[in-house]
Order: structure tokens, then sequence, then C-alpha cells
DNA sequence: CATGAATGAGGATTCATTCAT
DNA sequence: GATGAATGAATCCTCATTCAT
């Protein structure tokens, strides 16, 4: 889906607005405001709200859909070596682009299904194939445990790092850190979890016999 | 603070309506008409939606105030079986009272200051500053490891909680459950979390060697 | 069903604006400014625009539901002197009560069934079966001719009157009866109308045999 | 005027659609995309929405101007089977034109002068003065009764027929036709409606006396 | 003390029309 | 000449809140 200049503006607008007061805290007026385009617009380019929250998620998730499937099918990496990776990765994604996954978040709490509920759903799936694959190559070849259960790994890493980008505020201030800059800070909480998680995955999945 | 009849079935009903429908997606009146109540009542009682909302938060937090306290003080117990026990506990009231905690996670997400957003930070820290003891008292008698980011720990446990249960519908359809009632697949998961997480904090905190 | 002060003046706000103006040229606004109440008590009180409609029709069919069933049961006429007054009635109802029919015929004209096109419908089947058993009774009594087609003989009733009263304009100016206020104009088309109808019937029901 | 074949479809679109959902009912674009023309067009060509209704009148009406004048001046006919004619004519038009004459009766019912209103009034007293004439040539000659005032039966032929026609989905139902196509129906209704005009019409205007 | 009635503000959407291309 | 893009106004309806009773 190609769009122009305008609409790329109001899925901008849409996504920030959305991650912060919620799809039902969100008029459209401030969306087309923030946008700088005409309230009209948002009913003509996307039809109505609705469709303008599935097409915010659909747009940003199009970009990222074949790199966790790349990530597995590369064969010059070992299997830890993907899954730090992986979590470096995740953990780029979330702090990097924070306003998409809090409405990702938001839609899974809504637990009204249908339009994007479904679509985080369907996200959720292909991700958890591909990491499932991931781990049983590591199985096979040793490199992992047995008994790894996927799916709550990825609630651990999810979960992780959802807790400490959506509790910001929280870390900054136990953390003694209010006098950093969002960015510094940013930056602070990238290093801490992407030690963290390795560390916890280590511990979870690497077979350290040996 | 002591409510009458009336205010408690307003009480429950907007718990439930605002984890389910967040806060803008429930109405007053949707609120009042599930309660039994005048529409009017509300405002008459608690002044307007956001103060309504805040009861809510106050009115579901003032028992599990002292819960982690009194654990962390009570002697009979080694600091391994307290965090056992912490984790246990936390499981079964997330699991226990999905809507409340789904309102402390949308609220967090919200992240505009004042109000509930407020009170749920808090409420985190004062619990951070309950484990934070248990910990060190853990570390003091040589049963915990050095180096524990109490912070990001707690983030596993409510991340990884979290998950699981605000993707009900996805860790039913990817265990191949979905022909358990509500019921008995939030059994299957509390089992299930309680061995996952026992497991995974016992490789972060506990120290093994023997 | 009992109406207020505030939902009469809607009620008959919303006869006026819809005959004039049709169903989708009337705004609620204007209704409401008609009426001299806030726009929101429409759909406080009746629900919808749609709902308005309907209780329009309710409200003012109400009353004339049994009249002709009981003309047509009163033993001290003959049938001849009811299909008479019959028509006498009809035609001041509809020159009493113009707006109100011309909501009618519009609903009729408007072909898509649901909500007030039933009633209409519903209506006119009612008084069907009652002039059906009017022009029965004469024609046992040989007061009435037989094989008298009794629906084509209420579409040259009701059609004949519809076109004189919507026609309003153009019997004036045809007439050369500009000059005449609106009040004496109508009294001039009743007369005519009552002597026209009456001949118009007797030539095509009454038995004028002996 | 002659229009384009783009202008035509927008005609018949406009035609069908302003008769089954009125003026109001109708939106522009609906007309467009019925028409398979681009929205602007009608603006474009037209003029205005308004414009586009009064272009639908003139069109439609533009091929029936002369034919009741052509129907009154001819010689070879007597002034009985002239009226006779008329009615069939009337009824032939109505059956088979039955949108433009839903929107006919709707603008009458508008009572807002101007626009197509006034193009309605003038078409009837052009028809009025025809049939007026026809009358005169059928007393001067002793076919029809004096005194018949013809307005009024102008209203009875006009009324009875868009009585039946409106009603199209009553008289089904009352006469038990509901199995019947749309068209075996209206071929029906023109049988009976031919032959109750003409018995109508026979008694009101035709001198029989030998 | 409690509430039905009432309201102004704002919700999303659709409208007929215009303008730059 | 013809049109896709764009818009301000208006649509109906729902909102949280207040007020008189």
């Amino acid at each position: 889906m190609e769009y122009n200049e305008k609409q790329l503006a109001i899925l901008n607008s849409a996504e920030k607005l959305f991650s912060v007061m919620g799809f039902d805290g969100s008029s459209v007026r401030d969306i087309a405001q923030d946008a700088g385009v005409n309230v009209a617009m948002i009913s003509y380019y996307f039809g109505s709200k609705e469709k303008l929250m599935e097409a915010v998620f659909e747009h940003k998730t199009y970009k990222m859909r074949l790199k966790v499937e790349n990530l597995v099918a590369d064969k010059t990496k070992t299997c830890t070596e993907k899954v730090y990776i992986l979590l470096s990765d995740y953990i780029d994604k979330f702090l990097d682009q924070p306003q998409f996954h809090k409405i990702m978040l938001r839609e899974q709490l809504s637990s009204k299904p249908g339009g994007v509920c479904d679509m985080v759903l369907e996200l959720k799936k292909r991700n958890l194939q591909s990491i499932k694959k991931l781990i049983q190559d590591g199985q096979k070849n040793g490199e992992f445990k047995k008994n790894i259960d996927v799916p709550l790994m990825m609630a651990t890493m999810v979960g992780t790092v959802s807790q400490v980008v959506i509790g910001g505020r929280f870390f900054k201030e136990v953390n003694g850190l209010t006098h950093l800059s969002d960015e510094e800070f940013t930056n602070y909480v990238r290093k801490k979890l992407n030690v963290y998680l390795k560390n916890l995955f280590k511990s979870i999945i690497v077979n350290e016999q040996v």
C-alpha cells in the first residue's frame, strides 16, 4: 500500500495520539489537526476511525513482517547468536517505536475481537512460529535445552520489555535518573535491558553442559 | 473509606467496564445501568467519572496494600520461600482479578500524569521497596546472588504474567486449548505460570553454590 | 402513550416540518428549534429521528383508529348515509390536518419498507376491512350495486382529496380564487369536494333502480 | 436541450434515485456512482443538485408536452373516444414511468415554491387548458353533460391512478396477488384501472340521454 | 438524600461543492 | 474539457454533568 504525504501525516498523528490517549480517547478532530489536514480527509482516505486504526497497524507491521523470518533462516549464525539478536532487535524496536507498541498492548487489553485485535493475534502467531523453529533448530544441534515453553518465553521477553517501557517514569525515578534526557535514558535502558535479557535467556534456554 | 451498597455496585460495574472497554470507552450511562442505579448517582457520589476511576483504584488497592509488607516481615520463612510465595500470590491476584489489573496496565499506557497514573506509580514504588528489602535480606544471609536488579526482576514477573493474561486467546489457541472453559484454562495457566516463574527466578536470584 | 408538554411540542414541530420539508429535508436541529427545546431532547425522548417519525405517526393515528369502525357499526343510519358521512369525515380530516396526511403520502412514496411505511400499510388495511364491511352490508340490503371494487373506490376517494389538497395552489389559481385567505379557500374546497364526491359515489355505488 | 451520453446517464440515475429516495435522500455521490461518472461531473454539467432535479423534470416532460394538445385537436375521433384515450394514455404513462411520476407527486408535496414545484404547476395548467377544451367540445356537441368541474375531474383521474401506483404493495396484498411478478401485476393493474376509470368517467361526464 | 429531566459540548461521519491540474 | 483531491458545513447522536424537585 502506497501512501501520499497527507495520508502519511494522518497515519503518524494517529499513531501518536492512539498510543498516548488510546483509541477512544483520541478524536478524529485532534488527529486531523495534529496532521494539519481537514477532518473530512480521514473519512475520505481511510473510511472511518476504525479503519484508520487498522491502517496504522498494517502500515507499521508491514516492514517488520519478514525480519524475524529472515533471521531464523540465516545460516551464518548459531542459534544462540540468533536468540541474542532477536532480543536486541526486539528491544530496539520497542524503544525506538514505543508509540506503536503501546497501541498493540492497548489493543490486546481491549479484548473485543475483530479489527486490530485480530491483526495483533495473527502477528503474534506468525512470530511464534518463527521463534519456535529457531528454538527447535537449537535443540536439534544441542545448543539449547529440551523442554522450553516457547510461548511463555515470548511472554517473558515481550512482557519484560513492555514493563520497562510503559513504566518508564517508574524506572527513571527508582534508579535516580531523573536528570537524564529522554534520549539518554532510552540508551541507558537499552544497554540495561540487553545485558539483563541476554543473561536471563542464557539461563533459560542455553545448554551449558560442557 | 466506607461505601454503601449502591456505591459498591457502582465501583464493581465501573471496574468491570473500565477493564473491558477502557476508560473512554465506558460511559457513565453504561456503568449506572450495569450497577442498577441512576446516572446522576455517579456524579453525586463520586464527583466525576475521573474521580470514580480513582475511587475504583483506591478501593481495590486498599486491601492489597499491606500484603507484601507482611510477607517480607514474616520471620518464619526463608527468603527463597518468600520469593516463591510472592510469585504465587501475584499470579493468583492477576488471574483472579484480571479486570483490575487490566485497568492498571491501561493507565500506565496512557502516560498522562495525574490521577490514577500517579497512584499506580506510588503503588509500584511501595512494592519495590518491600521487595528490595526481601532481596537484600536474602543476599545478606547468602540465599541470593549479588548483583540483582530488582526493578528489572519485577518487570519480568509483572510483564510475564501480564502477557499471559492479556494474551489469553493467543495462549489458548497456540496451546490447542480452545476446548477448555474459562475456568479450566485459568487453572491451567495458573499451574503453568507457577512452575515456569519459579524456575525462572531460581535461575536469576538463588545462589546455588550449595 | 402519554406525552408531556415538551414531547408534544416536539411531535407538533416534527409533524409540521416533516410534512413541508420531508423526512430527510428536516433536520433534528430545525425541529428542536421550532419546538423550543434542546437538540438532545429528541434523542432523549424518542431515541432517534426515525423513532420520532414513528411516534408522530402513532400519535396522530391513535385517535382516528376507531372512528371508521364505529361508523360502520352504527345501527341508526342507512349504509348510504354512512358512505356520505365517511366521505365528509375524510374530507374534513384531510383538510384540517393536511400536514399529517402529507407525511403519509410521502412515506408511501418512499417505498422502503420498515418503520412508518409499514404502519401506513397497516392503517390502510384496517380501513379497507371496515369499508368492505360497510359496502357488503349495503349490498345485502339492496342499497348498493353489486360488483363494487372497494380498494379502487378507496383509491378514488383518497386520491381525489389528496390531489385537491396537495395541489392547493393549482386549484386556487385555476378557479380564480387567489384573493381568498387560506381559511376561506379551505372552506370553499370543503364544500366543493363534498358535493362532488357525494355525486360521484352515488353514481358508483348506489343502486338507483326504483 | 441536447445531452451527451454521460449527461443522459446522470439524468437517468437521478430520476431513479430521486423517485425512490427522494431529493434529500439521494446524494450526488450515489447518483454519480450509479451513472458511472465522476462526482464533480454533476456540478460541472448541471451546476448544482437543485438544477439537476430541474433538468430531470425538463427532460422527462419535454416529450410529453404536446401529446394531450394533439389528442384534443384530433378531428377523427369523438370526444368520448378522446376521453377514453386520455385515460388510457395517462394510466400507461404512470405505470410505465412510475419513477418520474413519483418525483412529481413528491415535489407537489414539498410546497416550497420555486424550481421544480413551479414547473409542475405550469405543466398541470397546460394540461388543464387542453382538457377543458376537450370537455367543452363534448358539451357543445351534446356528448357530455353540463356542469362538469374539470379540475376536480382531473383530480379524480390523477389521484386514483396515483393511489393505485404508490399503494402498489397494498393493492397486491389485499387482492391476494403477492405471487405475481412486478410485470404481471403492472399489467393486471393496467386492465383493472382502464375498466374502472372508463366506467367512472362514463358516469361522470357522458350524457346518456340516448 | 436521591433522581428524572434537561443541556451544551463534542463525537464521527457525510454532504454538495470547488479548485488545481 | 474533465476530474481526482480536498474542504467547510452540516448531519444525527451521545457524552458527562447539573439542577430543580
